[in-house]
DNA sequence: TTCCGATATTAATTTTTCTGATAGAGGGTC
DNA sequence: GACCCTCTATCAGAAAAATTAATATCGGAA
């Protein structure tokens, strides 16, 4: 007979691309997920991963029923959550958010978030998209935000901002504080980037290439915390999205200049396992998230206006 | 943990309105759904039925979550459909048929369905639409037609057919075979009715009482074949709902006039259970159905048209 | 009250699932 | 090609869960 394990063991091998994996994500062994998965493809009478060694890539049939599962988890969360204590906007809401987010914007959406929601449990973590994304597909992590990609197996992604890139220095070196700044005219750059497995790598350096912007030194540093204080206290710059200097708009530590011509744009994405449905609560705070972030861009720009 | 086997048994409960039905229709002892039940309702911590010694009565989050159980398990029988042995149109398909059906359009659509899938094993049973209507629920019959009504828990209706009532009465003694014939000029008649658990009798009698029809005599029975015989053998007239004359518009054995002012039209309904897909060889056996009656009625019209 | 028809509970049993160990298969590397 | 590494399949025993039959309990109707 077919059961839920097996479909929720089908769903998490195509996803990971591996009994191991799929074993691992759903706190079981490999020899009891694959037993599923022959049961499953026993009782459709049907062949759903070819195993090749490396790992099992799906059939055409596996690919289709896939969907269809999918589709039934959703299905059966949504219920749960219709009914549950959900209702109760209670329970515990995990997410997870890249330092460009924890900077400036948790707090605040955080203060709004308890006032209205004192009995739910939050945890939040901290980490890089890569990681963040890897704790939301195995269901450790309600949702997370994260630079806007190109999209993976089993995750749903949903614009939450967008936002404009600034190049960052201490204050006074690079002088007409939050007016736009086209950054050839500042080259050859002395950089802080972080490292290849960041997205902002490569948005950076396609940024620069593409535009004729010559990059004298490059310093590769992972720790944002760190990346700030280096460059507030030397003269090499930053280039970091606007919402994390929300904080830092009265120039009293750093000059912040959108970029200009072009100007550059990063995109934000929620991101949440496809087969699950946000928890009320969870979708409150990413709705409070949003706010909040679109409120401080819009300060900014007066800001700007000003300037 | 939640499993389908959960679901399955809290549909067929609410669906019965009572564990010991459901426990029946779903191979399982009364003792084995109440604890399917129990857990279900532990793990969502809410009540979803009320018991009142006499059966169960939903909550109403007991009314949400079903509706949310029947479409999950209705996606996945449409997933199994889509998959397995679904697509080669073999397997069995087990239908339910009402005397209106069997006698005259069964055969011809067995013989063109049987030439298109020769593979499937056809079960057809014969009853009336109470029993019927009860195998579909239980999941005996992958769907069954009965005459329109007003829809059951669980049940999918969809119109398969209206045709048109006849007044049927033995060779020559109506006259004018095949046009239309208003009843109150024949009254007072002496008319073959089907028992009261049979929708028909309300039907007709409903239909004479409003239009003034005074009814002379009334002789209940519930055979079809016993009620054809006795018309042709003796002075007592039936109403009929005309797919089941097709054989017989030569005027060979009766005479046979469509009621008229009003005229009296009957609905067939195809009902399936709603938590379930019907095979592509049931669709294709239950499409090859309508079509076949609508070609007999398409047939009679042109008869009349002549007559 | 008493009975009747229904659900709840319980403990033993059966079935299913899970695990840990091991075998086997397929690529990559030297 | 031999070796190694990683991955999946299989198996038997252990653990967990479902199922059953018997029985307790409950609620309403007469």
């Amino acid at each position: 007979m077919r059961s839920l394990k097996q479909i929720r063991s089908f769903v998490a091998v195509f996803e990971e691309g591996s009994f191991t994996a799929a074993a691992q994500r759903e706190g079981a062994t490999q020899s009891g997920i694959s037993q599923h998965i022959r049961h499953l493809e026993e009782s459709l009478g049907v062949e759903l991963l070819v195993r090749d060694g490396r790992g099992v890539i799906p059939t055409a049939h596996g690919e289709r029923y896939y969907g269809e599962c999918v589709a039934i988890l959703r299905r059966l969360d949504l219920a749960e959550a219709e009914i549950g204590r959900a209702s109760a906007l209670g329970g515990e809401v995990r997410i997870g958010l890249m330092p460009t987010f924890t900077r400036a914007v948790l707090a605040p959406t955080l203060d709004r978030f308890i006032a209205v929601a004192p009995t739910v449990e939050m945890r939040v973590t901290e980490a890089y998209s890569g990681v963040l994304t890897d704790l939301v597909r195995k269901g450790e992590l309600d949702f997370a935000v994260v630079p806007g990609f190109q999209g993976a197996v089993g995750l749903s992604t949903t614009l939450l901002i967008r936002d404009r890139e600034m190049l960052v220095a201490s204050k006074n070196r690079l002088g007409q504080h939050l007016t736009p700044i086209s950054l050839k005219d500042m080259d050859p750059l002395k950089i802080v980037v972080p490292g290849p497995q960041n997205t902002r790598r490569r948005t950076i350096e396609t940024y620069c290439a593409s535009h004729g912007v010559a990059i004298e030194r490059r310093l590769q540093l992972d720790a944002m915390m760190g990346t700030l204080d280096f460059v507030a206290s030397s003269e090499w710059v930053a280039i970091l999205p606007g919402v994390m200097m929300v904080n830092d708009l009265d120039g009293a530590r750093f000059d912040i200049r959108p970029l200009d011509q072009p100007a550059l744009y990063s995109d934000f994405v929620l991101i949440e396992p496809t087969r699950r449905v946000l928890s009320p609560a969870a979708a409150l705070f990413a709705s409070m998230l949003r706010e909040t972030t679109e409120q401080t861009i819009t300060i900014r720009q007066a800001r700007m206006r000003e300037a």
